[in-house]
RNA sequence: GGUGCGGUAGUUCAGCUGGUUAGAAUGCCGGCCUGUCACGCCGGAGGUCGAGGGUUCGAGUCCCUUCCGCACCGCCA
């Protein structure tokens, strides 16, 4: 037997005993008589004290036997603090290289030094403790979504790349000489077809792909929790996937969230909070003062498609200075705006804004107050085309919820976007695309204007979709299906795909249809994100064992990388890059 | 594809308008130390200043090219 005990479990009603603990040496203090040695498992840390030198480095892996013995010295702040183990015997079971960084709470090594040593770095507690996260609630969700009637079924990694949406990863076949499988972005047509087939409540927790550019919170492999029901509504699903989290926050984190969960039309997201992720841990929403401030000779205002405004609270007391710095901000191409008009509402009740010369003291406080603030308030506001205005708004929005400190990442505000439009047009492509994807349903009042040919009627019309949003990140969506095959060529026409095309692209799923496929839906949630979000954090690297970096690399194992000739033989490759 | 910031000791960083032998902290090695837990004290070793080119009497510092990292925009149905 190798250990007896972990190294967190130890305490003092243990003093007296005989245990054996095996573990590395996190660090060893040599006090001359005497040294101290602190040794680490994924429990805990337990100090080990003896009067001869043993020797061991850093990162040693070693197997102790000695006494528990309650300490001269407590260390209240160590779980096991009050006793430690005095060495009887010591069994170096493997030594070590002075590891690059240190291994401890706060590391001293860099991203990409801690990248190349990933099994290092997860040594470390704050990588164990996410890592336990993540178990936990993957724990949750099958424990709940089992008890829910669901069943968990694979679906294959080697599909069929269907160029709407994101770029494929696509992987050569050997034995089907010039074409090639792709990875999937999401098991979306398969859980349909698993739903044609009767398994009426699915779910995974599986990997899927996408070959984009990365980000802190977005991987080429990543987690989704992927489910799908049948003979359902969008109330239903709903009702589903909120008790799920619900438990979930409960289970894993020992907190109650709203009951219910609020919900929010997606035009009302974008006009209060210019986004259609909202952070709803604080107000300071958007207000459109466009009626107040036109046709007064500000030329700027008077020339913009529309005006919105925000209080940032209590900043009426910014300075020339800061209102610049802001401004600049806002400039940046980032952002994109052209520039901030601001009033200071102040405590004594005074306005003072950059375009006072346009209007009197009394229009400039009508506008202050429309756009929510209170005395001792600083209001900001841009103009120009409505939804791209309303978007930097909400940028600004949440810039000034950050500064503010309005984002506290132990407060959790989730809630449900609905009513979403089903398609938008692109001026570009002079096409409409699919909002959600493709075989996202209309709202059964809107079919009518679904079958209309006016550009107008199509615009109108709203999805059976919802998204799932907490403390302004997307953590999933779904939408209700589209179950009928005439629905769906319909869809695909409306979306310029030909008959052809759409027949090469999802023929599987169009032929199902047509065997009695039930009225169903679902939704998805970014595993790795809700992991992050209960975490407090905004990244989700440290929530995966092994992620890539910035360019999509694993630097530890180096990937990807080049194939021999004959690998690139036998899959009918030829190498264009240029050596 | 684009923008910004960064790359100097094992590690994290400082290094001013170009000017002696490139520093600090930490880690590492050695010595002292019987109650440490960020132990303390003394000493030591440790550098292709990311790479290549250029300007200059002289480049860590300025210019060009390039590689790498992080954040963001585009992109992510």
């Amino acid at each position: 037997m190798y250990r007896t005990n972990t190294c967190g479990e130890l305490r003092l009603a243990d003093a007296g005993k005989k245990v054996t603990l095996a573990g590395w040496v996190q660090k060893a203090r040599k006090l001359g008589g005497m040294t101290f040695i602190d040794l680490r498992d994924r429990y805990g840390i337990t100090q080990l004290v003896t009067e001869d030198d043993p020797g061991v480095g850093r990162e040693w892996v070693i197997q102790i036997t000695g006494e528990v013995v309650e300490r001269q010295s407590k260390n209240p702040k160590m779980p096991t603090g009050d006793i430690e183990v005095k060495i009887e015997k010591v069994n170096v079971l493997n030594k070590a290289q002075t590891p690059p960084f240190t291994i401890e709470e706060n590391s001293d090594g860099g991203e990409d030094l801690r990248a190349k040593y990933r099994y290092l770095d997860l040594r470390r507690a704050p990588l164990q403790r996410a890592l336990a996260l993540r178990h936990r609630l993957a724990q949750e969700i099958r424990t709940y979504l089992d008890q829910q009637g669901f069943m968990e079924i694979e679906t294959p990694y080697l599909i069929k790349s269907t160029p709407e949406g994101a770029r494929d990863f696509v992987v050569p076949s050997r034995m089907n000489p010039g074409t090639f499988y792709a990875l999937p972005q999401s098991p979306q047509t398969f859980k349909q077809l698993l739903m044609v087939a009767g398994y009426d409540r699915y779910f995974q927790i599986v990997r899927c792909f996408r070959d984009e550019d990365l980000r802190a919170d977005r991987q080429p492999e990543f987690t989704q929790i992927d489910c799908e029901m049948s003979f359902v509504e969008q109330e239903d699903v709903l009702n589903t996937f909120e008790g799920m989290m619900r438990q979930m926050f409960k289970n894993a984190l020992g907190v109650e969230i709203a009951n219910p969960i609020p919900r929010m039309s997606w035009y009302d997201a974008m006009d209060k909070y210019g986004s259609d992720k909202p952070d709803i841990r604080f107000g300071m929403e958007i207000h459109e003062v466009s009626e107040l401030v036109k046709g007064c000779g500000f030329s700027v205002f008077d020339g913009s498609e529309y005006i919105g405004a925000i209080a940032a609270t209590g900043c009426a007391e910014y300075t020339r200075k800061q209102i610049d710095e802001l401004t600049e901000w806002v400039k940046r191409p980032q952002v994109g705006a052209k520039g901030l008009v601001y009033i200071k509402y102040n405590s004594d009740g005074s306005v003072k804004s950059s375009v006072d010369k346009f209007y009197t003291p009394e229009q400039v406080k009508a506008v202050a107050e429309a756009a929510g603030a209170k005395e001792g308030d600083l209001v900001l506001i841009m103009c120009g085309p409505k939804r791209k205005t309303q978007t930097q708004l909400g940028v600004l929005r949440i810039e000034m919820g950050n500064r503010l400190g309005y984002r506290d990442p132990s407060v959790f505000a989730p809630l449900w976007i609905v009513d979403f439009p089903l398609l938008e047009w692109s001026e570009e492509d002079q096409r409409f695309y699919a909002m959600h994807h493709p075989f996202t349903a209309p709202k059964p009042e809107h079919e009518q204007w679904f079958y209309s040919d006016r550009k107008e009627d199509l615009e109108r019309v709203c999805a059976n979709a919802y998204d799932f949003v907490l403390n302004g990140t997307e953590l999933g969506g779904g939408s209700i299906r589209i179950h009928e095959a005439q629905m769906q060529s319909r869809m695909f026409d409306v979306l310029g795909i030909s008959k052809e095309d759409a027949e090469y692209k999802f023929g599987f799923i169009i032929n199902a249809f047509k065997f009695g496929a039930p009225p169903h839906g679902g939704l998805a949630f970014g595993f790795d994100r809700v992991c992050a979000l209960f975490g407090g954090q905004e990244t989700i690297r440290d929530y995966i064992a092994f992620p890539k970096n910035n360019q999509g690399r694993d630097v530890m194992i180096d990937s990807p990388s080049k194939i021999d000739q004959v690998q690139m033989d036998e899959l009918f490759l030829a190498s264009t890059v240029k050596e």
